[in-house]
DNA sequence: CCTACCGATCGGTAGG
DNA sequence: CCTACCGATCGGTAGG
């Protein structure tokens, strides 16, 4: 009894956080409320506040389950015995399928970063860096000019995760153009 | 006395218009409540009423003006005698003086679009749309290769302003990377 | 009779 | 697990 419960519960956790990313995705943090999000998932607002004690908390269920996937690519790549080069074709191709197959839960990393407490938003910006500075080091470590001006790497890869970063307005995915397309254009265009 | 009274009404239209910018930019149009922008213009609610009908009519002028100025740009380079490719290296250089010399309204302009009402949404994503047609026209003139695929050149087109629409998120107007540098680093990722 | 402007409060809804 | 609520604050407007 006990055990089939606590996989339900797990489930509705997870129920909840999906549900939430796409109203936050589509009307923002602010712009969904709490009620909105029971609706939903076909419960009212006081269980939702017994799986999570606080609006901030979904808020940060979405952010972290996305963040960490993105790190696990990191962790894929770091793996691989290969060019930096080789490496971060393969980082980008990983990111923009995670970038398509979670829109949601992208859009509402980007765009209600801010809506976190210090603490959880601290967590969160720190996992950020680790993506970015791996990125950065790919690319400095395939391009020794680079590694001459921080500054200009640090534009150039923050260059780069801004072609990534804005896929997610534009991108079809009923379109001819895949996510490995994208990360090819975009590996092309920093490595070119 | 007439004269005195219309001349300071329109300096308080803009002074409005900047301290909602500067807020909408911090918190979000839905974070930052009209009492604060009150509060920021040292007026009362009502004085604001008295210049604007609603918060939506400020969140509105603050987008206006600023994609106006974009449009200017446009203008600016459609009235140059030289190659695609000149033209978009000016265009880059105008955009992101524009972005960095009012990166408030710039960031209020992507975060906050979804926010205005429909006939006002419609007005700001038409301006957007000519603003990229311009650019999508400059880079396939540049690149008789892109204009085969429709697709791919919307899609390079996307990847252009997203490496320009997110430097809101690290530009740092302190350190060693100039408007102008940023630019051409795009022009030449583009055209490389 | 107009405008510019204030302190106080409206009806509804937010997160909890 | 729901209905019924709360303190506070929302965007917007009243009288004067």
């Amino acid at each position: 009894m006990a055990r089939t419960q606590a996989a339900d519960y797990e489930e509705r956790r997870e129920a909840i956080v999906e549900r939430a990313a796409e109203l936050f995705a589509a009307r923002g943090f602010l712009g969904a409320s709490v009620s909105d999000i029971a609706k939903a998932c076909n419960t009212s607002k006081s269980l939702l506040y017994h799986y999570y004690p606080s609006k901030e908390d979904v808020l940060y269920a979405v952010m972290a389950s996305h963040i960490d996937k993105l790190l696990g690519d990191v962790e894929t790549v770091q793996a691989m015995d290969a060019t930096p080069q080789e490496m971060l074709r393969k980082l980008l191709r990983l990111f923009m399928h995670h970038y398509v197959g979670a829109a949601s839960r992208q859009k509402v990393l980007l765009n209600d970063l801010d809506n976190l407490p210090d603490d959880k938003h601290r967590i969160i910006v720190g996992k950020q860096r680790q993506i970015v500075d791996m990125v950065q080091s790919l690319l400095t470590g395939g391009d020794p000019a680079l590694a001459k001006s921080r500054a200009q790497a640090r534009a150039k890869t923050m260059l780069l995760f801004g072609m990534i970063n804005w896929t997610g307005n534009w991108y079809d995915a009923s379109g001819p153009i895949k996510p490995d397309d994208i990360a090819d254009m975009v590996y092309d265009m920093v490595t070119g």
